[in-house]
DNA sequence: GTCAAAACATGAGAAGTCCTCACATTTGCA
DNA sequence: TGCAAATGTGAGGACTTCTCATGTTTTGAC
């Protein structure tokens, strides 16, 4: 009973931390509270979820809500880091086998195809991305994955080319992940037929910086 | 340019249009109106800026605020119209008199350092592409800046390889320019050295898919 | 200059949001 | 069994954005 405080602020505001649910009830309950926001975000946004409706629907109260949750933020990245584990250990494992330009570009075009399929069937996922930049942590979240991901592509590059500056070799797979979540951003947003172009296009000139250098 | 979206969700809004100040009075007040706005903006962002101390910083009544912006994302939106008809002139100019492939590569690399020179100065322009996601018509302002940008790399384009497919070349050309605006907001969410780095990786491989074909 | 109509200005408050908190209930465990 | 910790509740506080009835200023035709 600190950091209670009463007023939002010019800025920054660190949302209190709240308890983790530590009984099978509350844990259940905490899964209904998460799938709730979920659909509730699939259907219209979470610019437009409420509060009240997600502890409406997941059948608890809105204190309860509050208990396990800070803030409305909260909720969205507990989703998101859902899907980030997820999708790590996708990526993680496409490209763990990797070791010559072949097999890189083979997998690396598996992964974009996943990754587009997925933007373009999760409505969730698409809307928690896009409203990334409201939400500094989300921002940072969104980042460190990205970080992540790319570290991957790295060790797959620094295998390739040897003799090559690694922090180049960083550099060029940190950018290439994140301009592929912009065209994923981008193609989805558009008529379906621009975006495979876009996607297809995005594929080769990603493929070329990683393979030809 | 008038528009209408195809499809609209059930919840979209449409701000009822407001009066256009038509007296020389109502014309200053709104010049202070904006520039309140835009203040209020590169101090806190325009999640937190509150339209009653816009109205309160431009010195007129809330009430008055309403009687030309229907709501909170149009005042944005009167901003990020500044900004893109500012700009959309500058690109033009660069790339208007470039008819080979040496020209182009002068141009576009000095056309990114001076996008990336404005990011990094302009915390109001940072702003408001960065909440872009959150407002659909501020999403489509800048998608059709977007393509009005990468339309002049287009014909630039269009003049350089007579013999290419124009759709793969316009694809390129929308690519490259969104690609751009993606390393910019990556570039300067990073620490400074970084980003120097990547924009200059993005300048790298725009001028290969550019150039090299 | 007169005067009606249009444009403009105002701020209390309507409507709606997120989130808190004092209090009630349930659970784990000595 | 009893009791502390964990959990559950929802009315209400503190903010928002935005409206609207009412008053003031400008315009322009006569």
């Amino acid at each position: 009973m600190d950091d209670t405080a009463t007023h939002m602020s010019p800025q920054e505001q660190i949302a209190s931390p709240r308890r983790a649910p530590s009984q099978q009830r509350s844990r259940e309950r905490v899964e209904r509270m998460l799938a709730a926001a979920s659909a509730l975000i699939a259907e219209q946004g979470s610019d437009a979820m409420r509060m009240g409706e997600v502890a409406e629907r997941a059948g608890v109260s809105i204190g309860s809500l509050y208990q396990f949750f800070p803030d409305k933020r909260a909720i969205i990245r507990a989703l998101a880091e859902r899907y980030t584990a997820e999708s790590q250990a996708c990526i993680s494992a496409a490209l763990a086998g990797v070791s010559d330009a072949e097999g890189l570009g083979q997998a690396f075009s598996e992964l974009v195809d996943i990754y587009y399929r997925l933007f373009l069937a999760e409505p969730v996922m698409r809307d928690i991305w896009s409203g990334t930049q409201a939400d500094k942590a989300l921002r940072q979240l969104e980042l460190a994955d990205s970080r992540a991901n790319a570290e991957f592509l790295t060790e797959v590059l620094k295998r390739l080319h040897p003799s090559a500056d690694p922090v180049a070799l960083d550099t060029s797979a940190f950018l290439v992940w994140q301009m592929g979540e912009a065209a994923m951003r981008l193609a989805i947003s558009v008529e379906r037929q621009e975006g495979d172009r876009l996607v297809a296009a995005y594929k080769r000139m990603a493929l070329r910086e990683l393979l030809d250098r």
